[in-house]
RNA sequence: GGGCUCGUAGCUCAGUUGGUUAGAGCGCGUCCCUGAUAAGGACGAGGUCACAAGUUCGAAUCUUGUCGGGCCCA
């Protein structure tokens, strides 16, 4: 009997096929890697849609500085998936990678890197220092990106520091300065005391901090007027009372501003047995005075912040009278409702300076230090330590009401992690709100963004507008070394010479020896060919000693690589695809210059996606155990598992990962490897024929399947939602290939005779479905799907010879019939698995063969076309049809047929060939068809 | 504090214009198979749809608020 088993299972046609069960990814994805490298694929897949409509994904340069973390691998992995999609449905898709490579977190680094040596050096050496530094990163970071399977331009690349990037920026800078947008003013902007430099809004970091804070009174300046015009008959200082959270401000004091719709209230109190008069928002009285408790307040008048416009009240410990003036960010949340301001100190205060006419008074010099312009006390002291000294003055002179600590968010300076000051300085800007062409910039980028913009998702819109709505004006300069200078040039007058000519002519220089020449260079040599005009004669001329903002680099790369490299590529881009903290960053700073300088946006659509978040939803640090590095998963699990890993994520909110998920999601891409490698190990023996299959039957709902199959992943990846095409291809795995229908066609694929009808149909069926699986796969699993078609046979017509998955077009529906009859087959279908469960657990039928699933004779017309197919599908040995039955029936037929030794089906017609008396019919013919 | 945004089973996600006992896959548990075998199959247990009010005959779905998360600002 056993060798009779044996014999039998010679007989077998078992799935065979060379593609392993065990991925092995990490040892095997990088020798593929280096075989597309040696094909050439990027050229090939270019080479191939020649003629194709182009597909243009603009890539945002991430900084060069470090490894790659996850947020860089989904970004990447996201573009890839995208335009390998768009590749697939016939577009022509060149990927230009690129680096921002100028900017303070490298000159910091390098700074940090060389300790003292760094103040001695010259700018050259520094920029030689940041170059070779953001280079190399710049190239670890292109071998990580590549190791994730990115298909791009990786030997071609966009840098922001090379000369001929950095001519283009200029270019766009010309034109902006063209337009009449650049100026130079003196404003008010976050200063980093570290790093002795203004820094953008976006290099702001928020802290909480405790501070101590300050209630100081503001002498009225005539007392005797003020007392009577508002009928106070009392002997007592009158004052006004401010709050401010950084008392070292308050030598720069120039005004006080009230809310002229606010009540303020004249608090009269008691104190060492003197009377005081203070002003105080009315609805503050009360907190205020509990921060100094015991006095007693009584409110004796109260009045409109309007009625104490232009009163005049003498600076407590500077020779200084200052004036109330009126603002609307007046609140009465916190402090006294009277706000102390210095226009050279603070943004508001700047914008109430401007407004009133008040100095931009700014006493502290680039090192944080007071200047000789305030009291000697203070002079050469740090802020820092003013706040102690000027509180200490306050309380000599009996101007201090109170003290408080207080936490609050305060700005830092991103990289050196200290606290900011606001500091008054020449910087250089771009408007906004001047008007060009019958409209300003600001305006054409609401309108732009709004009529001409496509935002995935489409609250991207409405964000990106709330920004432009409120931004100030752009400032693009920065005391630094590494970066682009901006050309300008000063006469002996210290007049500015900035025309677009000029800066024409300095792009030149550059983009011959890039932008080391504006420090070796002489103006003369720099402006060679340009004649700037008697008023500044070149040999007199001073170079502007600051640089570009980053961001304007960054934001030019639609000239330096859109419109530079036409027409491989073109302007506008169809595709900007980052996070979504770039609606303020890069999506805004690329629509601000291209708008300024050439009138359109850079991109038709703006695709965003959320962060990478713990396992708890939360913002994960790198110290966190949780938090996942992206290089060592990479090596851990394989490109392909992280890959898929973001492909399931729904990216349009937070994404939350951790080491454990990772690991876990293994299981996901082995149901992918294994259903695909059970359909390969079926097509050993495929022959290729080709079939007309019939709505009723398996084969055919399987058909009508795929083509369900094709139409939703394809309209997954054509809407952006990768993990509604990821869920789509997965459960059809799962479901229709391993649950049903591979699992029902078993029986046919290894018992019938190798060429018979319902074989080949089924192999025929089976090589459809790989082919669209491995195609429809091929964007996400880049490495496996390519691995798949090495091994599949009879490929079709006109992609045999492709000698990658990855330069095939995408798969085309089938238009497969339908039949009335699928939904009652899997309605019984569920109905005899319950029955079988059943049977299993009061009857101990553990196997559904030893049991015949009898249908209703009801039913016989609709069904009986499906044949052997009926028992199939439920894994039984034998299917009749009985017309006294009502409801599918399934009966334990141990007693009754016999089992087939080959394929183990009960059934009635085992034993009906003396020659093979423990075979059925079938078994019989399939093992006579062997001899 | 402000703008935008997210919150459905352990996990990743579906839930169309508000309408029967809220679904899927995975994971988990139990069992089966041992001819997809470091695979495969069946069954089962898991959710007061963040919370609270409101609109409605009826709300995961609409409104408001609260709580919690994220990004960007202040």
């Amino acid at each position: 009997m056993s060798s009779d088993k044996k014999v039998y299972k010679e007989t077998l046609n078992l799935p065979q096929t060379s593609f392993p069960m065990e991925a092995k990814l990490v040892m095997n994805e990088p020798v593929r890697l280096k075989k597309w490298q040696d094909m050439g694929l990027y050229q090939r897949l270019l080479e191939s849609r020649r003629n194709a409509p182009k597909f243009i994904l603009h890539d945002g340069p991430p900084f060069a500085n470090g490894d790659i973390h996850m947020g860089h691998l989904t970004n990447k992995t996201l573009k890839d998936v995208i335009l390998r999609y768009k590749s697939l449905a016939g577009f022509s898709t060149p990927y230009v990678p690129g680096w921002d490579c100028h900017g303070l977190p490298i000159e910091h680094k390098i700074q940090q890197d060389l300790g003292k040596a760094f103040r001695e050096m010259g700018a050259i050496e520094v920029r030689r220092k940041c170059y070779e530094y953001a280079e190399k990163y710049s190239d670890i970071q292109s071998q990580q990106f590549q190791r994730l399977g990115i298909l791009g331009d990786w030997s071609n690349p966009y840098l922001t520091m090379k000369p001929e990037y950095e001519a283009n920026t200029l270019e766009v800078f010309a034109r902006v300065v063209e337009n009449g947008l650049v100026y130079k003013q003196l404003k008010t902007v976050p200063w980093s005391i570290a790093n002795q430099t203004a820094l953008a809004d976006a290099e702001l970091e928020y802290q909480d901090v405790e501070d101590q804070t300050v209630f100081v009174e503001f002498p009225v300046a005539n007392p005797g007027a003020f007392k009577a015009r508002f009928d106070l008959r009392l002997n007592a200082r009158v004052s006004l009372m401010i709050w401010t959270t950084t008392p070292w401000t308050l030598p720069a004091n120039l005004a006080i501003a009230v809310h002229p719709q606010i009540d303020y209230a004249f608090v009269k109190y008691l104190k060492n047995e003197h009377w005081y008069i203070t002003v105080v928002a009315a609805d503050l009285v009360e907190k205020v005075f509990t921060k100094s408790p015991g006095l007693q307040p009584s409110v004796v008048r109260t009045v409109k912040g309007e009625e104490l416009g232009g009163i005049d009240y003498q600076h407590p410990f500077v020779d200084r009278i200052g004036k109330v003036v009126m603002a609307d960010y007046v609140t009465t949340t916190d402090g006294t409702g009277l706000v102390h301001t210095a226009p050279g100190h603070g943004e508001e205060d700047y914008e109430t300076g401007i407004r009133h006419g008040l100095e931009i008074y700014c006493p502290v010099l680039p090192n944080g230090r007071f200047d000789s312009t305030t009291p000697n006390w203070l002079t050469g002291q740090s802020v820092w330590d003013g706040n102690k000294l000027v509180v200490e003055k306050l309380r000599e002179l009996g101007v201090l009401f109170a003290e408080e600590k207080y936490v609050h968010s305060y700005p830092h300076d991103w990289r050196s992690k200290t606290p900011i000051i606001f500091r008054a300085t020449e910087q250089w800007f771009v408007a906004l709100d001047k008007p060009i062409g019958g409209m300003t910039l600001r305006e054409r980028a609401l309108q732009t963004v709004k009529e001409q913009c496509r935002f995935i998702p489409d609250w991207g819109r409405a964000r990106i507008s709330g920004m432009l709505e409120s931004r100030p004006d752009w400032c693009i300069s920065r005391q630094r070394s590494w970066g682009l200078p901006i050309p300008v040039f000063y006469n002996e007058k210290n007049q500015p010479l900035l025309t677009p000519e000029s800066v024409r002519a300095v792009a030149k220089v550059f983009r011959e020896s890039g932008s080391d020449a504006w420090y070796t260079h002489t103006p003369a040599r720099l402006l060679e060919g340009y004649d700037p005009g008697p008023d500044f004669p070149k040999d007199k001329l001073r170079k502007e000693k600051d640089i570009f903002d980053v961001w304007f680099e960054s934001g030019s790369s639609w000239m330096g690589v859109l419109k530079a490299r036409e027409p491989q590529l073109h302007f506008p881009a169809d595709l900007y695809l980052e996070g979504s903290d770039q609606h303020r960053g890069w999506f805004q700073l690329s629509l601000l210059p291209a708008l300024a300088a050439v009138g359109q946006p850079p991109f038709k659509n703006v695709l965003t996606h959320g962060f990478i978040v713990g396992p708890d939803g939360k913002k994960i640090s790198k110290s966190d155990k949780n938090y996942v590095t992206a290089v060592q998963e990479v090596n851990r699990h394989g490109a392909d598992l992280l890959r898929l890993f973001v492909c399931q994520l729904d990216f349009e909110g937070d994404m939350a990962a951790s080491p454990k998920m990772i690991q876990e999601f293994g299981d996901k891409y082995r149901k992918l490897r294994n259903t695909l490698r059970y359909l390969l190990s079926n097509l050993y023996d495929y022959d290729g024929s080709t079939f007309d299959v019939p709505a009723d039957s398996l084969d055919g709902w399987m058909l009508f399947e795929l083509d369900q199959l094709v139409q939703e992943t394809t309209e997954a990846y054509e809407s952006y939602t990768l993990h509604k095409a990821f869920r789509a291809l997965h459960d059809f795995c799962a479901v229709q290939i391993s649950s049903i229908y591979g699992n029902a066609m078993k029986d046919r694929l290894y018992c019938d005779p190798p060429g018979s009808l319902l074989r080949r149909r089924c192999q025929y069926v089976m090589h459809k479905t790989l082919i669209i699986l491995t195609k429809l796969l091929s964007p996400m699993i880049v490495f496996t799907a390519d691995e798949v078609w090495e091994h599949i046979p009879h490929k079709p017509e006109g992609e045999k010879d492709l000698p990658s998955v990855h330069l095939t077009s995408l798969p085309r529906g089938m238009n497969a019939p339908k039949s009335e009859a699928w939904s009652l087959l899997f309605e019984l279908r569920e109905e005899v698995l319950l029955q079988l469960d059943r049977l299993k657990k009061e009857q101990g039928v553990n196997k559904a063969l030893d049991a015949e699933v009898i249908y209703p004779g009801k039913f016989k017309s609709r069904l009986a076309g499906f044949g052997v197919d009926l028992e199939d599908i439920v894994g039984c040995g034998y299917h009749s049809f009985d017309d006294s039955l009502d409801r599918v029936t399934v009966v334990d037929r141990r007693q009754v047929y016999r089992s087939c030794a080959r394929s183990w089906k009960r059934r009635p017609d085992v034993g009906q060939d003396p020659q093979y008396p423990d075979l059925s019919a079938r078994d019989v013919q399939a093992v006579r068809s062997r001899t």
